[in-house]
DNA sequence: TCTATTAACGGAAACGTTTGAAATACTTGG
DNA sequence: CCAAGTATTTCAAACGTTTCCGTTAATAGA
């Protein structure tokens, strides 16, 4: 790897100089920084990164912190997405990313704060399915740069799915087509699922909907088996519902089949809505309505802030940025 | 942070005992090292990983090239399974991992094998749709430990998919069912698509069953849209098959709605058989019948090979390892 | 012409490690 | 009790940068 060093014989200046005119500062001639940056692009040069981090403290790398419950890590599809824009965008400013967790370092268990630490991360974005850990409070604390994704710490500036006006399209759409008698399964106790849930109260108390309690089941999010068996138990009531809301799209899948395996399809002896707008969804058929969340932008977004965060660390406040989604109608829903 | 100075002087002995205990170096006391290590602990020290990378020129880092055309990246299931048990792996041996691609870096353009360089990643697993891109080429000719993933370079180690048996197997059940007219439709070509329609041509002479030539069609992997399209094409014709295999299980799906859309069902008018195993297809009801790659072993190989031929690299050989995947019997398929 | 100012560059320390060689301290056998 | 050997520890250089400060050269003002 050619360094600085050679650089600056081959030119006969000092490392010095060669570091300056490299990086811009204004006390080189224009002459020698042409010089200079024309021999370092033709000689291959490219800083050592660990060199420049250990001087600087700055690695231009952001860390991930990346977990849900049920280890599916990636496989999720929202996160995929969210991370796959994340990634993108922090990528167009320079930053790499690496994930983050807790692990073992040297036969000494190490916190996920540690690891950041250990690595000395520029920043870290959190999307995990669950926010109560010690592991994320240690890093909500710590002095990283932090976004959260779909979840809000005071002092933390957040990126959020606008999960209750959401909820609100959904069921405003479901009222409009005439539905009353709605059912609505949710996910585990979350600050997700408080938000759809108050969205789905809001809409209807405005629509004047009645809410009955056994209508309203705590599932899993992405479990479909789960939602399946709730489903199953919705349907063996004296009194069915007319629509249900499922946690979400791919949990969806579970209770489409519940409803087909007790002989009755969709839309026409009971309607269905997702949420998410994973691919899947729109390749059922019908298509499930749905309340698709722009993850592109979620994760654009928490990097753009993130890198803020860092680079300007006193003219950016902390703050919850909303994004907003967008309704898909497909043929779940049955106009009574 | 705490570094190994703090410890020194703590302790009242050089860095460099200090450095030796904890890195388990035998010419340094039973008394001295206990007690460094001991006091590290209290201290809560953890290692500087820019300043060692930069002394030692190991990183723990492994760098993942991971493109696809389309750019789905982490949202193609395979690929996002394959990387979550990759870095699991890695992780359990005290690696992180970065995604690494190329990019921009202070105005001038970094090829992927450069953006290695200048992070010093350890080795490179490459998974990607496209081996035959000149990055790909560079970071293979390079002098960085690399792994690929269902693609065989000479002179490096390779994971792959069995995915010339699992076609075989796939298609000896579909003989047993009876099946003599079959259609295939695969996926683009690449070394993967060669491999399974080998297994599929070797079953079918060995099974002295007819490949026509007009059932035999090339579309695109994970895309329900080509598939849908190349399905109702092949419903058009005076003669129409009686099972056709998917290019993979989500593009199945598309192959589905074609065939639903066309009034007919499966498997009653026609069969059909995916390839992947992904989740999805066994929510689907009926089931897909399939062949399930093993991406639990495929990630984890991977890692484990990728790191051996990291720490001793001369003991390890390059070689192509094989991983098996699991049939699974749906039922997408008529026993005739 | 002389001094003050500015522009351009170099010296050198520092970041936190690792590591071979040198130095010191301990054993042990004769 | 000493020499030779071994066990333990320290020195110091090195990895490739960045950055503060000092130095020189050039320019301008008087």
């Amino acid at each position: 790897m050619v360094s600085l060093k050679d650089i600056s014989v081959r030119c006969g200046v000092s490392v010095a100089t060669v570091s300056k005119a490299l990086n811009g500062h204004k006390d080189v001639s224009e002459a020698t920084r042409e010089k200079l940056v024309r021999t370092a692009r033709e000689m291959g040069y490219f800083p050592n990164a660990q060199a420049r981090a250990l001087k600087t403290n700055r690695t231009f790398n952001l860390g991930v912190m990346f977990l849900d419950e049920a280890g599916r890590g990636l496989t999720h599809e929202f996160f995929a997405k969210v991370l796959n824009s994340f990634k993108t965008e922090a990528e167009r400013a320079g930053y790499d990313i690496t994930f983050i967790s807790n692990k073992d370092i040297g036969g000494r268990r190490m916190s996920t704060y540690e690891h950041c630490k250990y690595r000395s991360v520029d920043g870290i974005v959190i999307a995990c399915t669950d926010f109560t850990t010690p592991d994320v409070f240690e890093v909500i604390n710590g002095d990283i740069p932090v976004v959260t994704i779909d979840h809000i710490f005071d002092c933390r500036t957040a990126v959020v799915s606008n999960n209750e006006s959401g909820m609100e399209k959904l069921l405003n759409y479901v009222a409009d087509c005439g539905h009353t008698k709605i059912a609505y399964i949710q996910g585990k106790r979350s600050a997700v699922a408080e938000k759809r849930l108050a969205g789905f109260w809001k809409a209807c108390t405005a629509r004047g909907i009645e809410i009955r309690p056994d209508w309203l089941l705590t599932g899993d999010y992405c479990n479909p088996d789960n939602t399946y068996q709730l489903t199953k138990k919705l349907l063996k009531n004296k009194e069915i519902p007319t629509c249900i809301f499922m946690p979400d799209d791919y949990a969806a899948i579970g209770g489409l089949n519940a409803i087909k395996d007790a002989g009755l399809s969709v839309p026409e002896d009971i309607s269905a809505v997702g949420y998410d707008g994973i691919a899947y969804s729109q390749l059922l058929s019908p298509k499930l309505t749905t309340y698709s969340q722009d993850t592109p932008t979620i994760g654009a977004t928490a990097a753009k802030q993130l890198i803020s965060l860092i680079e300007n660390p006193r003219s950016t406040f902390t703050e919850v940025i909303t994004v907003d989604g967008q309704f898909l109608e497909g043929g779940s829903v049955k106009k009574l």
